[in-house]
DNA sequence: CCAGCAAGTATTAGCGCTAAACTCGGACAC
DNA sequence: GTGTCCGAGTTTAGCGCTAATACTTGCTGG
C-alpha cells in the first residue's frame, strides 16, 4: 500500500503535541485554541496528511460507504441510475461500493454479505427478482438501512422506484387507443419472476375488453437487442395476427424494430412497436421509438434521500415505505399511425 | 450500522476458547486441531458470524478494494468496461469502489484522494485528460499501484488501453479507400486535451496526401447524440464539401446520422459516417453504423491483471508499461457505397 | 490564601482483528 | 529423573484513530 503513510503520530512528533491534540485540532475542536489549531493544520498539510478512513471507521462504526447492487450494468437505464446515485451519494460525503449480481439470486446474496462484511452503512439494491427478497428482509429486521430500486408495494422493505405496472399499462393503453387489438408482448423479465410490466399489459387488455392470448407473449432469454429480435421471431412465427408489440425495454424494442426492417414489415404501418425506459438511442433508432420515460435522476435522488433517513434513524427504522414514480409516455414514429 | 454485530469474542464466549483461537480456527490454521476447528466453525455459523473487514484491513494493511475512477458512466463503453472490471476484480476477491470525475480534473483529484484515504489497494483510472497526469505520477512514485485505461505510451504510468490513434487511422483510411477526399471530424475529446483520435485522423490524411482543413473539424461540447447532431450542424454550415465524417464515438455518429436524416442527406450516398466503439446500438441505427471495435472484456481483464502484478510487487514497482490494444474496423451500411 | 474552576493538554482505553511471544502439561530420550 | 520438545492453546501488543478521563497550570473569589 505504497510507502510510509503519514499518521497523526507523525504530525504529533513534528509539532510536539500529543496525537490526541492533533486529532482534535484537525477536527476543529473548540477545545484547542485557534493558534494551535492553525499550527497543527499547517504541519498536517506540509506532511500531506490524509486521514486513514479505515481506522476512523473502526472506532466510529460507520464507513461512510454505501453498497450498490446492480443486476447488470450493461443496461443503459441502470447505468444512468448508477451515475445519478454515485453523484447523490458523493454530494453527501458517501462513497459507493458497487457490484453486479449478474441476475442470479446466489450472487446477489453473496454480494449483500460482502457488503455487510465491509460494514457499508446502507445498501441500495436492484433485486434480481422482485419477489424473492427473503435474504433482504432479515437485514431490515436487524435495522440495517436498505432501499430497493424496484419493488412490490407490499414487499415490506423501503423502495423508491418507477411504477412499472402503470408505465406498461399506459403504453399498452396507448396502443389500444391507436386501434390495435392484437398486441404482442416481448418480456425478458418474466423469467426472473418480475411480472409488473406484464401485469400492466394484462390490465390494459382487460380494461379494453380484450382477451389475453398466451401466443402473443414471447419470453427471450436476455434483454439486449439480439434478444428482442429473437423474441419477434418467436412471436411472428406463431402467426398471431399481432399488429403491435410492447417490449419491456428499449433494447428489446430496438431489436424488434430491426427484425421488422429485415423482414420487410413496415413500422408503424404493419407493426407498431413500443419500448420502455426511453434510452438515448430510442429517438435515433431506424424508426424513432415510442417509449416510457421517467426521471432517473429524481428517482435516484429520492432513493438516496430515503436511505439517508434510514441511516439517520439509527436503530429504530420507521415503517417501510414504497414510493412509486409515475412514468410518462413518449410517442414517436414507431407507434404513430400517421407517420 | 444495524444491531449488535457478532464478533470473534462472541464465538469465543460461546465455545470457551480465546478469541485468538477462534480467529485461527476460522482461518483454517494448522495450529488448531481439526476437531476444535470444526467446533468453532459450527459455532460461528450458528451465530451467523461475518468477519469485520474494516478491522481486518486495519491490521493487514490491505482493504481488498480497488478504486475505479470513471469520467462519466453514461458512456456505454465505459459502462461495459466498468462491468467487466468489476467482474474481473470480484473473481480475484476484490471489491470495487467507484466514482465519476465528471470530466473535470478537480473532481478527479478529489476522487483519487478520497480513494487513498479509504486505503484502496490500487486504482484503475480513466483520466479526464490523457496529458495532465501530474496528480497521478506522485502516486506511482510512492509505489502506489495505478493502471490507466487510456494513456500516452510515454506517460510513465502503467496503462492498458485501446490504441485510439490506430483505430482512428484505420477508420479514416477506410473512408479514403472508399474514395472520400473531404473528410470531416467530429471530436468531443479535443477540448479535454485528448488528441489521439485526431492524430490518427491527421496521419491517415497525410499518408494519402490530403491536406488538413480546420474547417472540417467540429468540436461539440459533449459526447451524446445531441452533440453529434450539433457537430454536424456546425460542419455543414461551413460548406466544406465534406462527403464523409469520422465521429470519435458512436453516440456522436448516431446523432450525425440523425442530422442527415432530418436534412435529407442520404447516407452513405451523399455522406458516409463512421463511429468509434461499436456500441450495441450502432448496428441498429437508422442506417447501420460502421465503427471501430475492440474487445472491452479483454482490455479490462488485462488491466486488472496488470494491477494485480503491481500490487503483488509490493514496494518495488516494475518499470511502467503501456499496452495498446489494436482495434478492428466493423464496416456497415453507413460507409458502404454499394448499400 | 487556598478551594474551585476553567483552559489546555496528555494519558488511557478500546474499536475487532491478527501476529508474535508465551504458558503449560505431557511424551520421550537417555 | 530430568531436560527437551511438542501440541494446544493463551496472553499481549498493536494497526490508526477517537472518546473519555486525567492531569497541570493559572486564575478567581470568598
Amino acid at each position: 500500500m505504497g510507502k510510509a503513510i503519514v499518521r497523526l503520530k507523525d504530525i504529533a512528533d513534528k509539532t510536539g503535541f500529543s496525537t490526541n491534540t492533533v486529532s482534535l485540532a484537525l477536527r476543529e475542536s473548540p477545545r484547542i485554541p485557534a493558534p494551535t489549531r492553525v499550527l497543527i493544520q499547517q504541519a498536517a498539510a506540509e506532511l500531506h496528511y490524509l486521514p486513514n478512513q479505515i481506522a476512523k471507521s473502526l472506532v466510529s462504526r460507520q464507513t461512510m460507504t454505501i453498497g450498490l447492487v446492480l443486476t447488470d450494468i450493461t443496461n443503459p437505464t441502470l447505468t444512468h441510475a448508477a451515475q445519478a446515485i454515485e453523484l447523490a451519494l458523493a454530494a453527501r460525503g458517501y462513497g459507493t461500493l458497487f457490484a453486479t449480481s449478474n441476475n442470479t439470486l446466489e450472487e446477489e446474496i453473496r454480494t449483500v454479505e460482502m457488503f455487510r462484511s465491509r460494514q457499508v452503512d446502507g445498501m441500495l439494491i436492484y433485486p434480481t427478482s422482485h419477489r424473492q427478497l427473503d435474504h433482504i428482509r432479515p437485514l431490515r429486521r436487524a435495522n440495517y438501512p436498505v432501499v430497493l430500486l424496484v419493488a412490490d408495494p407490499d414487499a415490506g422493505i423501503d423502495a423508491v422506484c418507477v411504477d412499472e405496472r402503470r408505465g406498461a399499462w399506459k403504453a399498452v393503453r396507448h396502443l389500444i387507443e391507436m386501434g390495435h387489438r392484437r398486441i404482442g408482448l416481448v418480456d425478458s423479465a418474466a423469467r426472473h419472476g418480475n411480472s409488473e410490466k406484464r401485469e400492466g399489459y394484462l390490465k390494459a387488455l382487460t380494461e379494453a375488453g380484450l382477451d389475453y392470448d398466451s401466443k402473443l407473449a414471447a419470453d427471450p432469454s436476455g434483454h439486449t437487442s439480439k434478444h428482442g429480435s429473437a423474441g419477434m421471431d418467436e412471436l411472428m412465427s406463431r402467426k398471431t395476427g399481432a399488429t403491435a408489440v410492447f417490449c419491456t425495454n428499449d433494447s428489446l424494442a430496438i431489436g424488434a424494430l430491426d427484425w421488422c426492417r429485415r423482414h420487410g414489415v413496415a413500422v408503424p404501418r404493419d407493426m407498431a412497436i413500443m419500448g420502455f425506459d426511453d434510452i438515448e438511442y430510442a429517438a435515433f433508432a431506424g424508426v424513432p421509438l415510442s417509449s416510457v420515460r421517467y426521471a432517473t435522476r429524481e428517482v435516484s435522488e429520492m432513493a438516496v434521500e430515503r436511505l439517508m433517513e434510514l441511516i439517520a434513524a439509527k436503530d429504530a427504522l420507521p415503517q417501510a415505505r414504497v414510493s412509486l414514480i409515475d412514468p410518462d409516455l413518449i410517442i414517436r414514429d414507431s407507434t404513430r399511425l400517421g407517420a
